[in-house]
DNA sequence: CCGCTCATGTAACAGGTTACATGATTTA
DNA sequence: TAAATCATGTAACCTGTTACATGAGCGG
């Protein structure tokens, strides 16, 4: 039951809507969890029944009406109980790292294909998280803005998503550098 | 269904039982993916149920008897198909990604114990993975071993694991860091 | 003799994914 | 005028986790 805690922890710093969550959670942005719609919306129910976030009703004219919910006390207790209790591990599982794994037994051709793909991906996720450390951190230097800035939580998981991507970047082009070379060892050795 | 085309990649190698699965699977060496050794028994079941591995007994005196699984024809035909198709994202699910984002919220003292935690359980895990790849690439340097060897796969996964887990390290040794300077300049501004 | 390793599962439950449903408004 | 955005869900299904069951040998 760790969405629960994840939705919590999103709602801290800003009200946000189900759909609002829905982008911050599946746009990229989900450095620090993933989660669809859906489960989101589902989740926001489960909170409010149970009192650990408050929704208040939002009437807007041109668009559909839209519901913006706040941590509660009890929500913040919660919370607190959560960052007490014992950490689960976190575990890998990631297609590509299977496909990988098959490397010597697969057509290499496609995989770099792959691997290429997942790279700009990566990429494009880096820069994304870099331009999101830039707006939190405004003018600060990033030591100062640490050390003295308020609502640094989501600046520090988003430098983990930012590490995690680049690492996730440079395995890939190694990967395909490798395989490639290989390749060529093959055809003239 | 990754499951399955996990345990395929993970017997393209080595001949193993569900116990021997289990313990690649779940004990520091998933470095590729992540599964409990009930899962592994019930995809195993269905794998060979559906021919794409072959279970051989081997009787043993003094232990169980077990049963060993090699990949059929029909499941390297399975894991091409799996190779070709459209890669699914990965993407991150981590209790204490969570505990961090709330980090302006929750205590400072209990994270930074749980980080403190975690940097050590991924120290250990690179220490190992190091020490497998040390193992796989035997007296060969690493360039040699990685143009000219048999068996890439396992190194390139194990590669990526061990980038994971230092990057893991060093997030969690640096956010230390910042929570305790933190808590430095709010007792003497 | 207590606990660990080998060896294999079953059953109930919790959590995540896929598919589907609705409908107005703004942007290209 | 077609597509994307805003806004909220339901239902069926698949996958993963937790708890439990069994039993022999080996090491401290």
């Amino acid at each position: 039951m760790a969405l629960r805690h994840a939705v919590l922890a999103a709602l801290l710093d800003e009200e946000l809507s189900g759909y609002q969550l829905a982008k911050a959670f599946s746009v990229g942005v989900a450095n620090f969890w993933h989660a669809l719609p859906q489960q989101l919306y589902a989740e926001l129910a489960r909170l409010e029944r149970d009192g650990l976030i408050a929704g208040r009703e939002v009437v807007q004219d041109t668009r559909p009406n839209k519901r913006l919910f706040t941590v509660t006390d009890a929500g913040l207790a919660e919370l607190d109980a959560f960052a007490a209790a014992a950490t689960k591990p976190s575990f890998l599982r990631d297609d590509l790292a299977v496909k990988v794994q098959a490397a010597d037994h697969i057509d290499s051709a496609v995989l770099i294909g792959q691997l290429a793909e997942r790279a700009e991906i990566a990429r494009a996720k880096a820069d994304l998280f870099e331009n999101l450390l830039r707006t939190m951190r405004g003018a600060a230097e990033e030591d100062d803005f640490l050390r003295h800035g308020t609502r640094i939580g989501p600046y520090l998981t988003c430098l983990r998503g930012l590490a995690f991507e680049r690492g996730n970047h440079d395995w890939c082009l190694r990967t395909i550098g490798i395989l490639k070379a290989r390749e060529a060892a093959r055809v003239r050795p």
